[in-house]
DNA sequence: ATTGATATTGGACAAGCGCGCAATAGGGTT
DNA sequence: AACCCTATTGCGCGCTTGTCCAATATCAAT
């Protein structure tokens, strides 16, 4: 096979077993299995372990932002871009949180995990922050610290997400989609429902 | 020694650990080294690891919850509480915080540890909700759904300690915590800074 | 003083881990 | 047909983990 064709396999496979195992127990041997040949086959391609877990956490996480970015980048007011925010970025409750939640989890003890976690982190803001921006300067949305408010709007984002992945139905993915839709309205001086879920629109 | 002491000497030795290192990689020997004892005999008290750190998270998880209570309680009114509780909440974001994560990210695989997170949190919201509550009867704070605000709130003071926590300065904690008491403001009603940090009040 | 219960030791054990390495297989080049 | 490069194998090494167990230390009761 194709050694870029195999590197792409191999990162593939690390993805489905570290959504389905986390990523602290994800294991060269698992790897393997899920792929179907030897585990030294795994050491060929990447030096180590933690390389190759930290280039399968990036392509997931970077997956997921360029999923939520190009949605956002398809409409054209503010508020109808943040409404799009909500709606692609509720999707991924299910099973992708729970790697997010290993991350930051192993961050401070893996430097090249913490790395990464905290650049994506910084570009999900980012991309808040200019949705905020947008919508500060064409006075559909009042605030006065579109960074703090980005920061907020996206902890408490990560901060439901992870109630709903790791305690299962103390607040169920419709009421953390909800509310955090209704904090972001309050946040930004928006009426009632004008971030409501988008429905046939 | 006795085994009564025995059993609290072990679990504290674990508590010393699990700070230090993490729940995920805290191991029997370590818990001996610190405890200077065996190995051996942290099993002849505990039948397994995972009931061990079980108890030791729920010690550290009740402590820190039981502490904002009583400094919550020994004030009277509704917003003087409240800033009571980031008042004290903040003070964990060190090191303590890290043995959260590593709850919240093991809890899906761990049934025992998921009760005890999941049950700690809930206890968290309904501290914050019955201080609500009090500020909603007693007219000082606006809110039309404590239980919605109770979880959002928290959910902030959570993502944004995760940050700090998990990426080390992509926000200070000083940021984490301004911006959590100006975030619980503006759910309430509040005028800004009615909640800033108490200085020799 | 002797006994018995139990706290405590220290190491053995099997399983699982990342990693490295000598051997093999397989296909393109000469 | 001979060759070489490299993808791939399969196993083994060294280490760490939780768990268990026979042996020993300790001390109160008789």
């Amino acid at each position: 096979m194709n050694p870029e064709e195999r590197r792409t396999a191999i990162v593939a496979a690390t993805r489905a077993v570290m959504a389905r195992r986390g990523i602290a127990s994800t294991t060269v041997r698992d790897v393997a299995a899920e792929l179907g040949t030897s585990s030294g086959l795994i050491h060929h391609y990447y030096a180590s372990m933690d390389e190759l877990l930290a280039e399968a956490f990036e392509q997931v996480a970077r997956e997921d932002l360029e999923r939520v970015c190009g949605a956002v980048d398809a409409v054209d007011d503010a508020i109808g871009r943040l409404r799009t925010f909500f709606d692609v970025y509720a999707r991924d409750d299910d099973q992708g949180m729970q790697v997010w939640l290993d991350a930051w989890s192993e961050a401070a003890r893996r430097p090249p995990l913490q790395r990464i976690s905290r650049r994506l982190n910084e570009e999900w803001q980012a991309l808040l922050a200019s949705i905020i921006g947008q919508g500060v300067a064409d006075g559909s949305m009042a605030c006065d610290d579109v960074d703090a408010v980005s920061w907020r709007i996206l902890s408490l984002l990560d901060g439901l997400a992870l109630q709903v992945v790791a305690h299962g139905d103390v607040i169920s993915i419709h009421e953390a989609d909800a509310w955090a839709r209704a904090g972001a309205e309050r946040e930004l001086g928006l009426p009632s429902g004008a971030l409501g879920l988008t429905l046939a629109r």
